[in-house]
RNA sequence: GGAGGGGUUCCCGAGUGGCCAAAGGGAUCAGACUGUAAAUCUGACGGCUCAGCCUACGGAGGUUCGAAUCCUCCCCCCUCCA
């Protein structure tokens, strides 16, 4: 652990969905030497702003945020990407004298920054396109019969209902040739050489926080949140399966664009899923460990990080 | 006023004498999560002093060993005719 203390700070600003991490994130840029870097799935992807809450033009001129606007909708990205750029980006705001903010709730993202992954080989297209493929004929809990042969112990890990992980299972064996638990057990890559600093913004009051998702909305559709799906829908070349359409609202605008669902039904759909999407990030925040937990609703979060973050000596480093 | 159809657990909706605390779906809650993660999946889901008991299928009675299911009356909703 004494060597863990002579690495550079880096703090991690997690929370799920609407629960004011921009602000905060924000805030403190103003007042202490940090930069950001988002931490979002959604908010890679050019032109998708509204739904995904991205911060508008003036903020990021006020705080820039790296890992923004990096990727055409149509190109895919992954937990294993961002990792990678992540580190990058870490590496370049401390050469600056500076420190990194990781804002964001895209969960396995942080978790990848910090226990990194196992040796296991990127998607593949065609892998996946030709066990897609299979699954079509053959039913999922065929597939899932096929990795018990190989792998037995991903097998009795990985329910079989969930394709994506069959899926997944079955690639890592069909590109390397070993399994998934065996690459498993070899360990996992070294976490990115920084001190990390995490914080959470956890919304105290569950009803609170649904009305607040809600009324946020709404106000995305204010702001015209459907035009905006509708110019990628008119696109032509985007499909409902690209990582980039299926986030939350996206897919479900998508569905009302190609007129599967009315006006009502895919807002309300969208709205759930909203919702559901933040308790799974709340989720992941319950098991996260040392972590210092925010109520979100609570008027001096800004001082209390601040105060959180001194004693921490995130800013020591610095000679501040 | 007349002829039909209907009121089921938070919502939708199946159930037509016992195998019904009641299919299925949705919501909600809880959980999992190693390169798709705003994804994918799992579990719980009337209450309790929990191998049992209590409450529950619009309301009140009745038939029956036994009713969400059958009968009577009442209340409410929908469609059509007048």
């Amino acid at each position: 652990d004494a060597t863990q203390e002579r690495l550079p700070a880096a703090v991690l600003l997690m929370g799920p969905t609407a629960s004011g991490k921009t602000e905060l994130a924000v805030e403190l840029v103003r007042q202490l030497p940090l930069d950001i870097i988002s931490v979002d799935s959604a908010m890679v992807y050019r032109g998708m702003d509204i739904g995904t809450a991205k911060p508008d033009a003036e903020l990021r001129r006020i705080a820039p945020h790296r890992l923004i606007d990096i990727l055409d909708p149509a190109e895919p990205y992954s937990a294993g990407r961002f990792r990678d750029d992540a580190i990058k980006e870490m590496e370049q705001i401390h050469a600056l004298g500076r420190i990194p903010l990781l804002v964001g709730g895209t969960m396995l993202y942080f978790r990848a920054l910090e226990r990194g992954f196992s040796e296991l080989p990127p998607a593949n297209s065609e892998v996946r396109a030709s066990l897609a493929s299979d699954a079509r004929q053959y039913g999922w809990q065929l597939m899932h019969q096929r990795l018990a042969a190989v792998d037995p112990e991903s097998a009795q890990r990985i329910h079989q209902n969930d394709p994506q992980r069959i899926q997944r299972a079955l690639e890592v064996y069909e590109i390397t040739g070993r399994t998934l638990s065996e690459l498993h057990q070899q360990g996992r890559q070294a976490p990115a050489p920084f001190r990390f600093v995490k914080l959470a913004l956890v919304p105290a009051d569950r009803e609170c926080f649904h009305r607040r998702i809600e009324q946020r909305f709404q106000q995305m559709l204010q702001q015209g949140f459907l035009n905006e799906v509708r110019g990628l829908y008119e696109r032509g070349d985007l499909r409902p399966e690209m990582t980039s359409m299926r986030a939350v609202g996206y897919r479900q605008a998508w569905r009302h664009l190609s007129g599967d669902t009315d006006e009502n039904t895919w807002i309300r759909h969208a709205v759930v899923a909203t919702r559901q999407y933040a308790k799974r990030q709340m989720t992941w925040l319950r098991g996260e460990p040392s972590i210092y937990v925010l109520p979100a609703e609570s008027g001096s979060i800004l001082e209390e990080t601040r105060k959180h973050l001194i004693s921490r000596a995130v800013l020591d480093d610095l000679g501040l």
